[in-house]
This record gives structure tokens, C-alpha cells and sequence, in this order.
DNA sequence: GTAGAAACTGACTGTGAGTCATCTAAAAAA
DNA sequence: TTTTTTAGATGACTCACAGTCAGTTTCTAC
């Protein structure tokens, strides 16, 4: 263990620790609200400090935001693992995105600062560059379950697996942001459930690009929703 | 026409010019880079007069987006009136709004200000009530279309119109942001069309909820898809 | 011990939203 | 016509905050 390994120990250190008041602060303030100052604060560092380790404040947003997408990429994975079924995968991407929703909602509201149109300025291109990267991994991963349905029969041929991925992926996203936002509205004026909207736009979307056998077949057609979290 | 009523035509008629001197800055530069300085040089009065008619920066930019949501309620509404049968009607929502789309898209980027969580401190309550008003009065014009569909047997009986409202919309305004930011980033990595797959998602979703006998109907089901624009 | 490198600091700069004491010109009153 | 009142407009100012950099401290190597 020589000095300049430990060094790069002590930075790497360092870095994370950053982050973590990053994370903390970010979480409860949002982009918008948290100061560097704070950050720094809270990181028992000096503002400066801080840009020795992130170029931006966005580029530390992103770097927690990644924290995020490690996190959903990695219950993905689990739970494609652990459903053979192509058909029924595919519906257990939706409830695994749920849970996501529902267990780490700051990562969840933070993805879409990605989304955010003119909000990049100052983010680095290789910071850029490794979101795409995450995110395209888990794209993979939604669209090899098609695939691999496709193949297996349960979904329709005529369709191309990486459109029902964007499909999917989109609608259940969006219809999440609504929940965050405005679930009581729509209870109240409407009287509608968002959180049934979700899982019935999930279904409705795998009864339309499955097989009429494999659907007829799947496990999760009779499953029992999870209730409102309003 | 007396003092007072020529002084509050004056005034309105000075809420315009400032609203069109923060759409053209807005449109150029977005509502992070554009700044209260330069829109009251574009409208050759100071900042501070500014504040005399609109409360802060927000309540501008969300007074420019009510003009979008205006034209875009009244494309709706023309093509709803035109469009007899609720099934052409649906499918014609798509399209119209993806013509906003490529006609306003402004317009369109503006629309998700709303959506982003963390932005709306400085935003007024009125301004608030101003939008949800405005939107709900969308929604009430696809929501109704479901119900007549549904009276008619054009849809599925067992489907919720505002649920079904809810998917259509939010999954097509999902899929277009992502044409507006990712476009080329599909095409060239995945080779996908997102505008195809905007239109495919639609035509799925129809599908899923219309009767067999009134799909099997459905004029628009052979109907050439727009070309890609990217 | 000392030279030099690496890590850290915080006062400073620049920018931009929002304010407010002051000014101006039009309307009302005299 | 002159004076008073008032609504509307102004722009210098404050305040907050991201990002910088000359200077300081701490650590390593010799």
C-alpha cells in the first residue's frame, strides 16, 4: 500500500462525501433551492472545494441522479432475473418501476431534469455522456425481455421491440409524473385513481402487443393492484 | 368613450406589448437563459414596469404558455367539430397534436414548465388557477369524446374515459418530448423513427380500447403516416 | 529541515431577479 | 390658465448565488 495509492483512496473518498451532503441537500431542497454554499457547508469543505471534484452544480446533480438510475437499472435487473416468463417480466417492469416511485421519489423526480429542455448549459459533455450510457444499459435490458418474447411467441411478431419499449417506458413515465404531481387534483375533480390508471395503461399496452394465447396464459392478468397511495 | 375606458384599453394594450416582447425573448432563449433586463429593452420600457403588470418572471412565462394552451384548445376543439365519429376523432387528437407539435414547438417546450417539480416558487396562485383552468378545459374535450365513443359502442364499454384520456395524452406527450430531445440519438443508435413510433403507440392504443366492429370501421387505420422529420 | 507539490480556502466578481424612492405627465380641481 | 393630485414609469440599488483564483496550509520527498 503505497502513498499515492492511498491518496487516490483519500480523493475517491472525498468525492463520495461530497456527494453525499450533495444528495442530502438536493433532496430536500431540489436543484433549484440548494446552494453550493450549502453543499459545502454541510460537507464541512469550502465552496472551492467542491469544484476541484464537479465542474458544475449540475454536473453533481447528475452525478447523484446516477446513484438513481444504478439503483433502478439494479432492481430491474433482479427482477428480469428472477421472471422467466418473457410476458410476465415485461408486466413486473411496470410494478418494479412503481416501487421505484414509491421508495426513492427524490431519484425519481430528479430523472427529469434530463428532460427538462435548456436546462443543460453547464452540464460537461462526459457527464452527458455517462447518462446516456446508464440509461441505455437499461434500455437493454426492456428491450432483450421483447425480444426474447417475440422469439418465444408471446408477443406479436409485427411489432419491433425497441418501439414497445419506447412505448411503454414513456407512458408508465409520464403517468408517474402525474401521480407525483397532481394525484389529488384528479381524485378530487375526477375521482380518478391515477395509481389504477398506471397499472391499467401497463395492461392495457402488454393485452395489445401480446399474443391472445400468451396473454390468456399470463399470470399477472388477475393480479390484484396495489391500492392508492394518495 | 370616457378617460377611464381609454386608460384601461392603454393598459391592456401595454400587458400585450410586454407579453409579446417575453414570447419573442422566451422562444429564442428559453426561460433560464432569457432575463427580465432584455425583455424590457425589447419592449422599450424599464424592468421595474414590468413588475407593474405581471408579478415575477414565472407568472411572464406562464402568461406566454397560456397562448399556447389557447391555440392549442382551439385546434382541438375545430377538429373535434369536424370529426364525426369519436373513433376518427381520437386518432385525429393525435395528429392534431402532433401538428402543434411541428408547428409551435415553442409552444409545445413551454407546456412542460408545468410538469417540472421545483420551478413553480415564484409562481402565483391566480397563475396557478389560470393554468390547471385552461387545461381542464382540454381535458374535458377528449374526455367527452370517450363518453360519446362509449355511448355509441365506438369503445369498449368497460373503459373509463378518463382514464382512457389520461393514457392517450400522457403517453403521447411522453413520446413527443422525446422526439423533441432524443430524436436523432434513436435514430442513429437504434435506427428508430420516434415519430413512427408516436403514431404506432396511438394506433395501438385505439386498438386496445375500441370495439372490434368499430376498428374493423376506423378510417384512419390505413391512413398514411407523416414522414419522419428528422 | 526544507523545497516543492497537492489540496484547500474564502474573499471576490459577475449576473440577474426583484424593489423602491423619485420623477413625469396627464387629469382634475381651482 | 394655474395649481394640485394621482397613476404610471423609471433605473439605481439590494440581495442571492454560481463560479474563480490568488494566497495559504498540509503533506511528501529528499
Amino acid at each position: 500500500m503505497g502513498i499515492p495509492e492511498r491518496k487516490e483512496r483519500e480523493k475517491e473518498q472525498r468525492r463520495e462525501e461530497i456527494l453525499n451532503a450533495a444528495q442530502k441537500v438536493f433532496f430536500e431542497k431540489g436543484l433549484q433551492s440548494s446552494t453550493m454554499d450549502e453543499i459545502a457547508e454541510l460537507a464541512e469543505l469550502s465552496k472551492g472545494t467542491l469544484y476541484l471534484y464537479y465542474g458544475s452544480k449540475e454536473d453533481l446533480y447528475l452525478t447523484v441522479m446516477l446513484r438513481g438510475f444504478d439503483l433502478l437499472h439494479g432492481m430491474i435487473a433482479e427482477a428480469e432475473k428472477e421472471t422467466p416468463s418473457p410476458g410476465d417480466a415485461m408486466w413486473m417492469m411496470g410494478r418494479v418501476y412503481f416501487e421505484f416511485f414509491e421508495k426513492h421519489r427524490n431519484f425519481f423526480r430528479m430523472f427529469h431534469f434530463l428532460q427538462y429542455p435548456g436546462l443543460h448549459k453547464q452540464v460537461s459533455p462526459e457527464m452527458m455522456e455517462s447518462c446516456n450510457g446508464q440509461t441505455q444499459k437499461t434500455w437493454k435490458l426492456v428491450i432483450d425481455i421483447f425480444t426474447r418474447g417475440i422469439e418465444q411467441g408471446v408477443f406479436r411478431r409485427d411489432i419491433n421491440p425497441v418501439e414497445a419499449a419506447v412505448i411503454l417506458w414513456s407512458s408508465a413515465n409520464s403517468i408517474l409524473l402525474r401521480i407525483d404531481n397532481e394525484c389529488d387534483r384528479w381524485k378530487k375533480t375526477l375521482n380518478i385513481d391515477l395509481v389504477q390508471v398506471y397499472f391499467r395503461s401497463n395492461a392495457l399496452f402488454l393485452q395489445a402487443v401480446m399474443t391472445p394465447e400468451a396473454y390468456a396464459r399470463a399470470s399477472f392478468v388477475r393480479e390484484e393492484l396495489p391500492a392508492s397511495i394518495s
